[in-house]
DNA sequence: TTTAGCACTTAACTTAATGGAGTGCTAACA
DNA sequence: TGTTAGCACTCCATTAAGTTAAGTGCTAAA
């Protein structure tokens, strides 16, 4: 466990956001106007050099400047950094821009994405509140003619899934209704997950009373439900990639951005952080292409709902503190603007 | 109007090939060797000194070898070049991708993108072919419970549009009903086309003996008509730019990247090709920021279903002749896979 | 008309030189 | 014991100079 003095405290601050800000190394002359006490360049030159010894900051070559390690991020991030209260101009931004009237939960959570990478200059992930406890509350199967068919799922959210199928031979609407009519009676009021547990179970076997051929029909409304139950991350600022990477080679630049594009895959990335802020430095992130960026992420509690997720990518060199800030800001006024949404579909 | 020797026009051939293959300007001795007559390598100089007064050929600097300026890839492209023969393999790879069951035209048309992407390292676009003969052929209102109702769109093609929307009262099916009669008589049949005319004129009149307030009926009905009505490129392989472009500063390629995500914008650039396969080379292109890079643009015919656009965008320095031959493919293959594909509704 | 020969040009690469920013260490000082 | 001034040292970045290889245009002869 390291702890540091009040001035080598001082010193890793200021030097964590010089680099931030500047993008060079730090050498100890340009610390001596920044820091509050009177000391000399030489006295600082002993201060770092211990700060060097426990890791904290690292030097580019032999007589360079120093620059903060990862642990000196860590230390930073841990002990040091206090949040910046959000600005008070962003905070209309933010406001403003989720008070407009949606009709999917997806979109407000894709604003989010969009609003926070504006405002941070970075890329950034939103994932919409656990399904976990959606509940089932409508099916509908509405013959399209010319061998189509739409089935249509409906959650307690107010959440709707649709999918378009092409079947072999023309159903009416009364043949689907007895089918429709038995999967109200089953399954309506249920949770998603239940509805996935009994569709493998009982219900085939009592679906073949009405229906001859079930499979086909169970393949349609599975294809549904699953589409209704998966999880995607919504991704904002993709290009925003551009500003703050170092990268020249075409090829990583390309592996980087197709990672973004592989939504599915963006949940190994983010995992399950815990109920506050986590920022994870460098090769703190499991992928091995962001060993160079770090990763803010948070989730947000929408009350019986469950809980969404928000993360923030951006280069190790970046203003923790006003990140943070934002982090917070969009904790409390996503799940504001998601409860609100939610109360519409709970009258 | 250029006219060249034979000799010339195969020394102009050779030096788009090197070109094109080795990224290098190519110099009077390497031709040496590679053209099919004996000559020495200053007779070669001689002769690329004449290309050079044509203003088909340009040096990089005053004793660089030649590369083809835009004039001379128009020349080649006019009157050199013989598109080449599709590849046996890569053809099986086109029939064999759009040989699957596909449920939507779109899914047809992004695939294509995606392949042709594929097969060419480049960026591509494709375009459904032009919903300007597609006719209404079902409309619904569907209620879902807690304010939602979802209004589907379907024309004679089989294509399915859908919106979900939140209205301030509940309605009962029974209420929609004749509202969706009255749409069914008076609209179904028509031409999409005539459908968002009628809409303006004389419809919200008619409309109003049903509703008393037929305004957010017409909203939520023109909103999905005008969905369906809509153009997209699709876009493919837009990670490809990666590799072919020669741009090293970050905030140029990230304007020249969200041109392409721009995807309603995209017609403006790619234009309404002729019958044939065109070819815009550099600064032929109007859109600035391509007047680097070459675009060829193809129509494809789906009878009286109407034509659709196939577009692939690369580097200036391009193997012509097997980006026509395959475009020529694609054009074959996809207007053939749609009529199979609308054959099928059109029973 | 073609060709050999040659002087000339340029990019790309290598090497050397210089200045500046920063460090660690030592010795003196409070 | 902690702080400071001074100094030798290191490394990067930039500039300058030199070298090589590829390629050209031009001239004069075949």
């Amino acid at each position: 466990m390291i702890t540091l003095t009040e001035r080598q405290s001082l010193i890793l601050k200021a030097i964590v956001r010089d680099y931030t800000e500047g993008g060079n190394p730090v050498g100890s002359k340009s610390l001596v106007e920044e820091l509050p006490m009177k000391v000399s360049s030489a006295t600082i030159r002993n201060e770092m050099a211990r700060l060097e010894d426990l890791g904290l900051i690292v030097k580019t070559h032999l007589s360079s400047g120093r620059i903060p390690s990862i642990k000196g991020y860590r230390y930073y991030v841990d002990h040091i950094l206090t949040p910046e209260k959000v600005d008070n101009r962003d905070l209309k931004v933010i406001q403003h821009s989720l008070g407009g009237e949606f009709h999917k939960i997806d979109e407000i959570v894709a604003q989010s994405a969009d609003i926070l990478s504006q405002l941070t200059s970075y890329t950034t992930f939103t994932l919409r509140p656990e399904l976990k406890d959606s509940r089932l509350s409508g099916f509908r199967l509405v013959p399209l003619g010319n061998h189509q068919v739409m089935a249509i799922l409906v959650t307690n959210n107010g959440d709707v899934e649709n999918q378009t199928f092409t079947i072999p031979n023309d159903l009416s609407g009364d043949e689907l209704e007895p089918v429709v009519r038995f999967i109200d009676d089953q399954l309506i009021g249920l949770p998603l997950q239940d509805v996935l547990a009994k569709l493998q179970q009982e219900i085939p076997l009592k679906l073949s009373h009405y229906l001859q051929d079930p499979d086909g029909f169970l393949d349609i409304f599975g294809s549904v439900l699953s589409k209704a139950a998966s999880e995607r991350f919504y991704v904002g600022g993709k290009l925003n990639l551009f500003n703050y990477t170092s990268l020249q080679d075409p090829k990583e630049m390309r592996s980087l951005y197709s990672l973004l594009d592989q939504t599915d895959n963006l949940a190994n990335v983010i995992g399950s952080p815990g109920q506050h802020i986590q920022v994870r430095i460098g090769n703190e992130i499991t992928n091995d292409l962001l060993k160079d960026y770090s990763l803010i992420t948070a989730t947000y509690d929408v009350d019986q709902h469950g809980q969404g997720i928000i993360a923030l990518l951006g280069p190790t060199a970046m203003p923790y503190s006003r990140m943070i800030g934002l982090m917070g800001a969009f904790q409390r006024e996503l799940a504001r603007k998601l409860l609100d949404y939610y109360r519409y579909f709970d009258e």
